[in-house]
DNA sequence: TACCAGTGTGTAAGCGCTTACATTGCTTTT
DNA sequence: AAAAGCAATGTAAGCGCTTACACACTGGTA
C-alpha cells in the first residue's frame, strides 16, 4: 500500500521547504512565480492533496459548517438545505450534514459529533432543546443558528409558525367552519408543529370557539400517514368540515383519502396544508397552504453563519414573511 | 474568549496523564473504575469534547464517509441518502455531503474537498467521470462506491438503468404505440439519463421501429419543466400517443399539462415515469413507472463502504432488481 | 525470598500541517 | 561603499490527540 503523499514529500521533490509549499497552496502571491510553478507541478504529479485534519489542527479553523436536520427525506428541509449548501460552497465552506430522525438524544449526539469535527458554526432546526446543549455550544464557543423558527432570544432565521398558522385558521373560520380537525406531526419532538397547533388554538379562541374538543391526530411524516390520519378523524363522532394539516405532505394524504372516500374537496370538506412545497400545486385540486420561502431562508442562513464565523454579525434574528397561497381546497362549509 | 478545554486540561484537573484520559474515552475497559469515574466527571464539568482533527491526525482515520450527489432537492437521492446516513450512523460513521448541481467540475472539486477532509470512503452517483478523478482516488487510496448505477468494472451498487427502461418501453410497445416522445433530464451531464434513453432506443430497435425521428426533449428536474417539455413535444409535427419520461417528476409535470390541455390520460395519451417515488402514487391517475429500491440501495451502500474501509470486502458490485409499477397512465393507443 | 505475570498509568514520539521568526541575497539609499 | 530595506525562503515550534513502550505495583508461584 502506497502512502499518500504529504507536504514534506512535495517539498523534498521540489527542492524547497514545507513552508514554501504551504505558501504556494494558501497564499500563492507570497511565492515567486518560478518556484510556485515548480511546486505546483510536483503537487500535480504526486496527486497531492492536503490533509485536512492536520491543516485544521494547525490553523484552528475548518471552513466547515454543520447542520443537524430532522430528516433528509422531507422536501422542506431538502430545498432549504440545498440553497444553504450552495451559498456555503460559494464562500469556500463545506457542509457537514447529520440527521436526527426527530430524536432529541440523537440530535444532541450529532451536535457533539459536529462540534468535535471542528464545525465553525452550526445550523439547527427549531428552538426547543435541552439547555445543556446550548450551554455546551457556548463552552465550545461554536455559534449556532436556529432555522425554520423565529426567536428573539437566540440567533435565528425563519418565520413565525404560530402567527402563520393562526392567520390561515382565521381565514378559514371567517368562511364559517365550526367543526374542525387537525392532523399534525408528533408534537412532543417538534416545536414547529407545536407552534402551528398553538396558532390554530389562538385563532379558535379569538373567534370564540369552544376550545376543548379539538380533535388532533399526530402522525409521522408521509402521505400514507396523512391518509390514515384522515380516516381516524372521520371515525370520530364529530365529522369535521375543515381539516387543518401541519404540513403539505399530510394534507396531500388527507386529500387523497377524502377523495377515495367519495368526498368532494372543497365542497364536502376543506383541507389546508403548510409549507408550500411543489406537491401542493400538483395535487388536484391544488392545496390551500402557507408558503414558506425556503430558498431565501437557506441562503440567508448561510450568509449569517459565515458572518458569525468571521465575527462580523449584528446579532439580529431574521423573521421572513410567509404568505397564504390559495389553491382550491378551502371553501365555506356546505351545511 | 475562553479557550475550549483540551485533553491536557482534563488530565491536569483529574490528576492523571493525557494517555489515561484518552483511554477513558476510547477504551474505557483499560482504565480502573475509580480513575475512570473521576476523569469522566471532569470531562463533564469542563464540557470537554475531543478535537476531531487532532484525533484523526493521530489515529489516521476519520470515521467519516463522504457523498457527492447531484442535488439534494431530488426526492430520489434524498431517500437513498437518508437510509445511507442512518446506517452509517449506526456504525459510528458520519456523513459529509456535498452536491454538485450536475456539474462535473464542481463534482471533482467536491471530491477533492472530501478526500482532503479525510473521508474514509466516498459515495458517488453514476459512473461517468474524468479518468483523472478515478486516478486521483487511487493515488489517495480512498475507496469510492458508485451508486444509482451498476457497473462491473468498478465497485458499484445500484440497478441497470438501461435494462429497466428497455423493459418498460417494450411493455409499452406491445400495447401498440407507434408515435413516441421522450422527456429526459439533460443527457450531457447525467449518465443515468443516457442509459435510460439508450434503453428506450434498444427497445424500439428490437421492435423494428424506425429509430431516427425519436423526439427527445431535455430539461432540468422540476414539475414545471416537465409541463413545459410536454408542450414542446405536442407542438412537434408528430403528436405522440406515448410520452416516456426519464423520471417521475418530469412525468408528473407532463401529466398535469396533458390534463390542462384537455387530454385524457391514458385514453388520449399514455405517460410513464421512472423512480417510483411517492409522488407517482399521488397524482391522478397514478403513474406507471419503474420502481427503484432506494432505501435498500442506500443501506447496502453504507454497509459496503464500511466493509471496504475495514478491508473486508469481496469486491462484488451489486445489481438490485427494479420492477414496473403499474399505475393508470399507460394504455393502448386510441387510434 | 526471589521471580514472574498481570494490571494500571505515565512518558514521549509522532501524525501533517501553519506560521512567527530567522536568514539570505538582492536593490536602494545615503 | 556601507547601511538599510525588502522580497523570497528556510527553520522550527507548536496544534491536540493516539499509542508503543516503559515503569511501578500487585499478588501468586517456585
Amino acid at each position: 500500500m502506497t502512502m499518500t503523499p504529504t507536504l514534506e514529500d512535495v517539498a523534498k521533490r521540489a527542492g524547497v521547504s514545507t513552508a514554501t509549499v504551504s505558501r504556494c497552496l494558501n497564499s500563492p502571491e507570497k511565492v515567486v512565480e518560478e518556484t510556485r510553478d515548480r511546486v505546483l507541478s510536483v503537487v500535480r504529479d504526486l496527486g497531492y492533496a492536503p490533509n485536512f485534519s492536520a491543516r485544521a489542527l494547525a490553523a484552528r479553523k475548518t471552513q466547515t459548517i454543520g447542520a443537524v436536520i430532522p430528516t433528509m427525506e422531507n422536501a422542506i428541509f431538502a430545498q432549504g438545505l440545498q440553497a444553504f449548501q450552495e451559498r456555503l460552497g460559494q464562500a469556500g465552506f463545506m457542509l457537514l450534514v447529520a440527521s436526527s430522525s426527530y430524536d432529541p438524544d440523537i440530535e444532541e449526539e450529532q451536535i457533539r459529533a459536529l462540534v468535535a469535527r471542528g464545525a465553525d458554526g452550526l445550523l439547527l432546526i427549531g428552538h426547543h432543546r435541552d439547555p445543556n446543549v446550548y450551554k455546551f455550544l457556548e463552552t465550545q464557543n461554536v455559534p449556532a443558528l436556529l432555522a425554520w423558527t423565529y426567536q428573539t432570544d437566540r440567533p435565528s432565521i425563519g418565520f413565525d409558525n404560530h402567527a402563520a398558522m393562526q392567520a390561515l385558521t382565521e381565514r378559514a373560520l371567517q368562511l364559517g367552519h365550526k367543526r374542525i380537525g387537525v392532523i399534525t406531526a408528533p408534537l412532543a419532538s417538534n416545536d414547529r408543529a407545536r407552534d402551528r397547533v398553538s396558532g390554530i388554538r389562538a385563532a379558535l379562541k379569538a373567534a370564540g370557539h369552544p376550545e376543548n374538543p379539538l380533535p388532533i391526530i399526530e402522525t409521522d411524516y408521509g402521505i400514507s400517514n396523512g391518509a390514515a390520519a384522515f380516516d381516524r378523524l372521520m371515525t370520530a363522532d364529530l365529522s369535521p368540515t375543515l381539516v387543518i394539516c401541519g404540513n403539505d405532505v399530510l394534507a396531500a394524504g388527507a386529500l387523497r383519502r377524502a377523495q377515495e372516500r367519495g368526498l368532494s374537496v372543497p365542497n364536502d370538506i376543506s383541507i389546508t396544508g403548510f409549507d408550500g412545497i411543489e406537491l401542493a400545486n400538483l395535487v388536484t385540486p391544488r392545496l390551500t397552504t402557507v408558503h414558506v420561502p425556503h430558498r431565501t431562508m437557506g441562503e440567508a442562513a448561510a450568509e449569517t453563519l459565515i458572518a458569525i464565523s468571521q465575527g462580523a454579525w449584528t446579532g439580529e434574528s431574521l423573521c421572513l414573511p410567509t404568505e397564504i397561497r390559495f389553491g382550491e381546497t378551502l371553501a365555506p362549509p356546505s351545511n
